[in-house]
DNA sequence: ACAAAAGTGTTTTTACTACACCCATGT
DNA sequence: ACATGGGTGTAGTAAAAACACTTTTGT
């Protein structure tokens, strides 16, 4: 290795995440009690393995925790603070994830004191977790503002008023339902199903599904996406 | 120390800036040619000390080569991967920085080899600093789009025909005059002076400065979409 | 038959786009 | 007097917001 290299400090890295939920009714984090101070919540986090990269070591921590694959995940940002830790200095890198509550109750992993708590009760965190669950959910009211990131959060088959639910809850408000639902529908992104919701109103409500593959390319064209200037300067 | 942290790996941390910069004319990104590969271009950077925040060495960084302070830095995103920097595993967390490139030339360090890049004509960089530069230059139309931080890349007094011309470079279209100028003024952040530039054009043009006040007022607003925690913490 | 939630259409208001002429000044 | 870039206004169009009634079905 070169000099250069050698005589340079190195840092414990660690992952953290938000995870998100959605369980019909309101938003919800997932928190843990977990070694250091058993009498603290904290966010799901876990150590950097010399071969993962970030974004694959913070899906291992996820999967240790929820059993779950494939979960949304998106780096959020780095704390690096020299005292945010005090027992050791580590550089965290969040990240938020968006799981769908339902997926989840079943494969709860015992190991660690887990609980999903509402975003308007939270208890106090660990460290600086209490700024990045701050940060996420600006993150998430963001990002679900231009993009339908918010499927993510719902199982598989959803019905408009229920997608209009979490929407009400991301952004602690009350849409109009009609304005909602024309807004959603014209993304063409979701696909009618023929069955409708039972047990919940009399009427029932359809259930629509996510046209993966429209999605799939929206989330990518997303991520190149200009703004169209003149319109949002 | 608890054991806990004891076993686990550390990790090399660096500080990658892009550096963006306006001459009036186009957009430019600043570059080094650096220890490593003395051939190569890259990004301006270096290590996290021991004691320092990632802003601040982002911003310590930053003055090693341009000696300038109170310049615009925004935490951009963490690249991690295990192989990216073949000679060791290194963390970096990239920045990207704003800087009005007049106020730059007087004061470039002769200890680096650094030269402006137009964006539209820069060479192979090293490692992953091309990604990092892409990725770069989404942010910054993305946010230049919602806000007014085109500022931080002029003089203090700057005409809107400047103005216009540096979104014209962000975006690499031609904004309509009338369009532009209505929308930068309907934000009340710009304060007209008495002064008109002289030289450049015949009938010249008013000089503008930022509202301070204002601005800060809406950058922080703004902060509550956008993934800049540090002025939140 | 009625209660409870689902579903849909129209009007108003606001924001964006496109476009053309006069103004001030230096040469 | 003319050439150069600076400055402004208006009409047309598209998108967003506000708003209320009808439909379905379980009890």
């Amino acid at each position: 290795m070169l000099d250069l290299y050698k005589e340079q400090h190195a840092y414990l890295l660690a992952l953290d995440s938000i995870i998100f939920g959605f369980d019909g009714e309101s938003l919800k984090i997932l928190l843990v009690k977990r070694g250091v101070e058993e009498q603290t919540w904290s966010l799901m986090g876990g150590w950097l393995q010399p071969r993962e990269s970030l974004e694959q070591a913070a899906a291992r921590i996820l999967f240790e925790l929820t059993s779950l694959t494939d979960v949304y995940l998106e780096q959020l940002y780095t704390f690096g603070d020299p005292d945010r830790d005090p027992i050791s200095r580590t550089i965290s890198v969040a990240y938020f994830a968006l799981v769908n509550v339902a997926d989840y109750a079943s494969k709860i992993s015992e190991t660690y004191q887990a609980r999903w708590f509402s975003l308007y009760d939270l208890p106090v965190l660990l460290f600086d977790h209490g700024q990045m669950v701050d940060l996420a959910i600006k993150r998430l009211r963001y990002k679900a503002a231009q993009h339908p990131i918010g499927f993510e959060l719902l199982p598989e088959k959803f019905t408009i008023p229920q997608l209009k639910k979490l929407y009400d809850a991301i952004y602690n408000t009350e849409f109009d339902k009609r304005n909602f639902s024309r807004k959603i529908l014209s993304t063409d992104l979701l696909i009618k199903l023929d069955e409708k919701q039972k047990g919940f109103s009399k009427k029932g409500a359809y259930y629509y599904q996510v046209d993966k593959a429209k999605y799939q390319q929206q989330t990518d064209s997303f991520l190149n996406f200009i703004p169209n200037p003149e319109a949002s300067l």
